[in-house]
DNA sequence: GCCAACGTTGGC
DNA sequence: GCCAACGTTGGC
């Protein structure tokens, strides 16, 4: 059991729109990066929690929690010449890119990147490290208590 | 729109 | 295998 974090551009998909989808659940297709693919291929398990954190928007943070529900399986978008995320070089054979399925635990305030950074313990927290722009990283236990405290705040 | 930081590509 | 050039991420 791991606990992580999973940045997702909310023009692209929001905690709302997770919130409406079907089953509260969708697969996180899209990730073309070595680092986090793996990190769902290879450690990732059924029930591990995530943070849903919102990146490249006017206010980034974390916006929920989330369950990892399906192991990684291949994602079909890197098939279709149409997807932004079509890769010409990966085959039905070998494919190159995987995802994992996350289910709704709950939507929380907006708990915004500045809160985090002024939060005693979340300072080696991988995701706010300088220079860090991996769209899926681990968080320790004592991060994941933190983060939940500050997020149950009104 | 800017820019720092990082990942990937491709020539050698 | 090195490394420069390029593309992308993501906060501001």
């Amino acid at each position: 059991m791991q606990y992580w974090l999973m940045k997702s551009e909310p023009d692209e998909f929001s905690i709302d729109d997770l919130v409406r989808a079907k089953n509260q659940s969708t697969p996180w297709v899209g990730v073309r990066n070595y680092q986090a693919r793996n990190y769902m291929r290879d450690v990732m398990q059924v029930g591990d929690r995530a943070l849903f954190y919102h990146s490249s928007c006017p206010e980034p943070g974390v916006a929920g929690v989330v369950e990892i529900s399906r192991e990684a399986y291949p994602d079909a978008t890197q098939f279709d010449p149409k997807s932004p995320y079509y890769d010409a070089k990966s085959t039905r054979a070998a494919p190159r890119w995987l995802h994992v399925d996350v289910q709704l635990v709950k939507k929380t305030r907006l708990v915004p990147l500045a809160e985090l950074r002024a939060t005693r313990g979340l300072e080696d927290m991988v995701t706010l490290r300088r220079g860090n722009r991996l769209s899926i990283t681990p968080v320790t236990p004592a991060e994941w208590k933190i983060v939940e405290k500050l997020a149950a705040r009104a």
